[in-house]
DNA sequence: TTGAAAGCGTTACCAA
DNA sequence: TTGGTAACGCTTTCAA
């Protein structure tokens, strides 16, 4: 642990509160003076059963005085359920896009009344991953990225599980399905660079691991929208550094394209610069697009033509894992949802 | 629910799978013909007592059968504690800097064997969010951003929780804290513009919400290094969007302004560039320096100066935290985190 | 209006 | 080597 630290003189704990074990609402109880189940109706407003004023205030009193907490666990063992949407932390670098997405869907949830847990998975998603989710035993689970499969969702269902969903370019048997239609984005990057007359695409490729989720299809959808036309499309495999970049650049007279999509804005602007330090001309010599339409890329001139992703709205997704927990049997539903729409700048 | 829309038939259930309810350990001893007890031993691995293989296979046959996963509530009543290290999500928009620091945190802290949850909370975070917190009993609580106070600490603590750390400009009393030295950075900043002559220096506080906790001592960094000196400090507002910075770069010759300070590289960037449209020279019309040091900002022209960021390192973090959950009535230590220093580049 | 008691799924102690 | 049993903290039904 890096630069200064400093030691805090440890405050001596009033002798009365020194070994304090966690109050439960037996202590409560006992300190209110009534019984646990008296304690847990004032607690937890139980409309059924009416409780004097007076009983009422020396239960909340007694609660506050010793810092009572209910147990979670406790609670939803006896229920014999919770409301814990579990979301395994997305194993790839998240970008500010899927942030704001993120954020809103929690807050959509939360609403709904439901607690989202983002559970923090080291490996890939496979099958034992699973297990460590269903272990906690939560109401839905979103899985963000591919990597679970029919055994895993069968896993979670078995566990509980009401309702689970993927976001993943492809659906998975029995869960519910946003399919991000990652495709489409290089199809409709590969079209906008083939109406503009290029003929010759090169299709960047990011170098870094955990990203073949989003790049293999895109680039699978500017060879769909090539194929049976007289362009090619040609593999760019790059890292996110300079010199990687300028060494493609370097390379790229023997080339011989005339075009590039760049998996997204970020790869895109770094090539874009690397291309023109290397003196060419962007878009005469190479016309370049990216993908997100992140605010940065409107900065570089000439400006950058990136594909516009539309990600479905937290609200809508809330909605739909509430409906199937509503309804568990229903048959799961698949949904398209990446809106890709071609935003034409200066660069292609 | 934008875009095409499929209903899968429902695949009929097999009736002996019809209606299952989730499988428990009693299920599995039932099945294997033993008690529950034995059960434990064998799905646990107990050293201290010795199964028979033969009992060995039928109790791991019953259990891959059912498909049966413990359930970790019931487990972590029963053992009176978890290894669960809770995080509640950060308020504020998270760059990659960020991003890289949390994965290798969860893979950090999961290598010690202890399960990171990130917690959804949509509201700041107040004593009532640390009142939710603690109904989850986690052995740890990790709060990024300030919020959390002395009391929402001692009522973590008064939960279970053996160690609170907080990761915040300032300390909070009773928790371990990573001080992340905010300050520090627009010192530097604001230090660095003076030395290079610069003396009536603005500095941008993003107008987004949430980014106070990071905005408003960078801004007093700079102030501190201004105090004493015959340079002047102005606070500039600006919203991440174009039309804001058009409307700032517009004002930039009345505000009499030779240097800016921009929060961070991305608010640098947009207003580097408004500035550069308005026709100004950068840097000799204006410095313009950012903090965060993305790779981005290299690929302007003229090249952004950047405050370099030094996160502490995921597996520091962890080991502070694995620390203070053993010893949980140590002093709580202060780490100062933000390693900043000037990266010099062209636009400053 | 309040209390006693059962039971949720686990595990650990003690007995067989 | 295995099984019975109690206990973790909570809610809820039934009875007083």
């Amino acid at each position: 642990m890096p630069y200064v630290m400093v030691q805090i003189p440890k405050t001596p704990a009033p002798a009365s509160l020194a070994p304090r074990s966690v109050p439960t609402s037996a202590d409560v109880a006992r300190l209110a003076g009534v019984s646990r189940a008296t304690v847990s109706y004032v607690l937890n407003n139980t409309g059924a059963v009416r409780i004097s004023e007076a009983t009422r205030r020396r239960v909340h009193e007694a609660a506050r005085e010793l810092g009572y907490v209910p147990h979670a666990a406790a609670r939803s063992l006896r229920a014999g359920h919770s409301r814990m949407v579990l979301m395994p932390a997305p194993a790839f670098p998240v970008g500010p896009l899927y942030s704001r997405f993120l954020t809103e869907l929690q807050w959509a949830l939360g609403r709904l009344d439901y607690t989202v847990v983002q559970y923090g998975t080291a490996g890939p998603h496979d099958d034992d991953a699973a297990r460590a989710w269903a272990e906690l035993r939560p109401v839905a689970v979103l899985v963000p990225g591919s990597g679970l499969g029919p055994r895993g969702v069968e896993l979670l269902k078995r566990s509980g599980a009401r309702a689970v969903v993927t976001l993943a370019p492809e659906a998975v048997e029995g869960a519910h399905a946003l399919l991000m239609d990652h495709e489409a984005v290089g199809h409709c990057a590969g079209r906008h660079l083939y109406d503009r007359g290029h003929r010759r695409i090169g299709v960047v490729v990011p170098a870094e691991g955990g990203l073949e989720v989003f790049s293999a299809p895109r680039l699978h959808g500017v060879r769909r929208a090539a194929a049976g036309t007289d362009a090619t499309v040609t593999e760019l495999p790059l890292a996110y550094d300079e010199r990687d970049a300028a060494r493609l650049a370097a390379r790229w007279p023997s080339l011989g394209l005339d075009a590039v999509f760049a998996y997204n804005d970020e790869y895109a602007m770094l090539l874009m610069r690397a291309l023109q330090d290397a003196g060419l001309d962007i878009p005469r010599d190479a016309a370049v697009i990216g993908a997100d339409d992140l605010m940065l890329g409107r900065l570089l001139r000439p400006r950058l033509s990136t594909v516009h992703l539309e990600l479905p709205s937290g609200r809508d997704l809330a909605a739909l894992v509430d409906r199937a927990v509503h309804d568990p049997g229903a048959a799961p539903e698949l949904h398209t949802v990446l809106g890709a729409r071609v935003v034409h700048r200066e660069s292609s």
